[in-house]
DNA sequence: TGCGAACCTTTGACATTTCAAATATCTGCT
DNA sequence: AGCAGATATTTGAAATGTCAAAGGTTCGCA
């Protein structure tokens, strides 16, 4: 019997495997997720096991440690791509764990503003620190050249996208 | 006050405007995170506007259209890197739906069979058609030449990556 | 000055995600 | 037979994600 043994089964080579004459567009986009998924968990798995932080904490730590002065919850909703209501949990349970304060300004008791703790920065800095060994590693052996290419490329596409979002149509 | 009213600020000129001194792959990186996270909460928002789905939903739903026989749990979870757990719970519910079908095979009674139903079909068909417009929409910018490079590329820094996983690499 | 519109955050209801632990079931070997 | 180990799915806790609605607070203009 051949009963794969695929240990690394791959998404794509089953949803195109048989349907190789999908679109490219579609092909394109399908290869985009399957890749990202594929870091974004590497990055996850490891981000808990040797930090013990989840990928949305380092997101949202990465904004406050470059902003000495700390964030409105609102702008750093926008910049994190997570949404209004999920940023209060978030920079909630940052708190407790005491990477993060929050406080809100005199002059607009609207605001709430999250700033990093010092053990923030200090966490902060070690991930940033492996994040980027991490990626350098998971992406060593692609050719530099390709590297830069292909950021100069999926800009393009993400210029592309952002053209045709149902939301921004109306302008 | 000039209080930036950016309506579209985007995470990349953030994260990287004033450090774009950051390394090739972690630029490269943060790019295709974000141009992916873009695209799917465009498509997530249309599957939800327009059919009242989610996307995990039709990630699953498209792997049994092609599998008229239906496939278990596990392999369904594996090609969607959806995890195991996940399937479970997703699979309820679009059975509740009816959309899906859930049955036990006589040969081996720990595995659950799932197919889609004649309204899964349909309803998939539906979708798919709109999904695969929506992507040739929102790609439509780019040069062809590119999505098909792009493509290839991409190939590229998915290999690389899957040989640097924690979890593959005592092979 | 006072009211309605605009703004910021929180809340609530759900769906999804991850991981790990628990359950069932089957298989192979003695 | 009979039990250890492999397989397949489910469950459970915690975090994240969406969306919409509700809360305060501030601002502009009559």
């Amino acid at each position: 019997m051949v009963e794969a043994e695929a240990v690394d089964v791959d998404l794509e080579m089953i949803v195109q495997g048989a349907h190789a004459r999908s679109k490219p567009e579609l092909r394109l986009w399908l290869r985009m997720l399957s890749t990202t998924k594929l870091i974004s968990q590497e990055i996850r798995r490891r981000l808990r096991a040797e930090f013990g932080a989840t990928l949305p904490q380092f997101d949202l730590m990465a904004q406050l440690y470059r902003e000495k002065d700390g964030l409105r919850l609102g702008e750093l909703s926008k910049r994190t791509m997570v949404t209004n209501g999920n940023v209060t949990g978030l920079v909630e349970r940052l708190e407790a764990d005491g990477y993060v304060q929050r406080v809100t300004p005199q002059g607009d008791r609207r605001v709430t503003v999250a700033k990093l703790t010092e053990a923030g920065a200090t966490l902060f800095a070690a991930m940033a620190a492996a994040h980027e060994g991490w990626l350098q590693d998971m992406m060593a052996d692609i050719d530099p050249h390709a590297v830069a290419a292909l950021w100069s490329e999926i800009g393009t596409v993400k210029a592309s996208a952002n053209n045709h979002l149902s939301g921004a149509a109306f302008e």
